[in-house]
DNA sequence: AAAGGTGGCCGTCACATGTT
DNA sequence: AACATGTGACGGCCACCTTT
């Protein structure tokens, strides 16, 4: 293996983003490609027996000249042109990443012996179960092994049938509440029934719940087809913005911890280097 | 105890990106 | 193209900690 490291590194030559480093310990040089605004991770990977490439992955600095308009706006569109949680992952977690990984892991596996429990190890990294699925196939389930939507508020019921009872004996529906009164409960199916609550003066503590579904469609009731698909969106938004959340928690997650074995790699190739350079140093004197 | 700082979580908006 | 979904940014709320 070889180590690269400013202070280490001998010749240094650029063209076309790709710099060949001459060691003056090694036989071989080292090309090391740099890419900027990328966020693919750093893949050390082999182009040939005798030449090793290394890609670096750097953040390109933010351009002090800017004005602060124009500042924010280019902050912005960086931002916003970052490929999705869900791509970085899926390029992660496809064959060809995971093959050039596991050439990288085959090296470093020994160093991860403090894993947590329920992670998977991916070149020498230690991955939270479940970070690179692709997008829906993450779910949160009950006991039961039921997916569970956690937007979702939480109405307990007393009197309810016993198929529907939690083991406390009271009944848990799940909805979403709108500012007009309606209340957005998703069935088995997973579509979501508009209710409107009412209270009624026979019971005054109690509720009439009665489907709006297909009557929205009657023109008196277009702004409240509009505030339903508001609703709808906002409940749905809400869930994607969770979801979201967790999805960078969980990369974020992958990040440090491939920053802990990358810096673990690295300082085990400064010692190996160390050590050759000693024992060629030995061989001329 | 009150005030202030900090970090985490949430809902919403706006816009980018993906899907049909 | 239209619609659905993903995500950065923002502001609000809450819990916790430190300072006064």
């Amino acid at each position: 293996m070889t180590e690269v490291s400013s202070s280490q590194a001998g010749d240094l030559e650029t063209s076309s983003g790709i710099s060949v480093v001459h060691m003056p310990s090694l036989s071989q040089p080292i090309q090391v490609q740099s890419v900027i605004h990328s966020n693919t991770p750093s893949v050390i990977q082999t182009a040939g027996p005798n030449v090793q490439t290394i890609q670096v992955v750097r953040v390109a600095p933010v351009d002090e000249d800017l004005s602060d308009d124009s500042e924010n706006k280019k902050r912005r569109e960086m931002l916003s042109r970052r490929p999705s949680y869900r791509k970085i992952l899926n390029e992660l977690s496809s064959p060809v990443a995971v093959s050039k990984i596991e050439e990288e892991s085959n090296s470093s596996q020994s160093q991860d012996g403090d894993s947590p429990e329920g992670t998977s190890n991916l070149s020498g990294v230690q991955y939270q179960q479940g970070s690179f699925l692709p997008a829906g196939t993450i779910q949160i389930s009950n006991s039961d092994g039921v997916a569970v939507s956690q937007g979702l508020q939480t109405l307990t019921m007393t009197n309810a049938s016993p198929s529907t009872t939690s083991a406390t004996g009271a009944t848990i529906v799940q909805y979403a509440q709108g500012p007009d009164g309606q209340f957005f409960i998703p069935d088995m199916s997973g579509t979501v029934q508009a209710y409107q609550i009412a209270t009624s003066g026979a019971l005054p503590q109690g509720v009439v719940m009665a489907t709006t579904g297909s009557a929205m469609s009657s023109p008196q009731n277009l702004s409240e087809e509009a505030s339903r698909k508001r609703e709808l969106r906002l409940l749905k938004n809400r869930e994607a913005a969770r979801e979201c959340r967790r999805k960078k928690k969980d990369y974020v997650k992958c990040l440090e911890n491939r920053v802990a074995v990358l810096e673990n790699q690295n300082k085990t190739l400064i010692e190996e280097l160390k050590a050759l350079k000693e024992l060629y140093c030995q061989k001329e004197g």
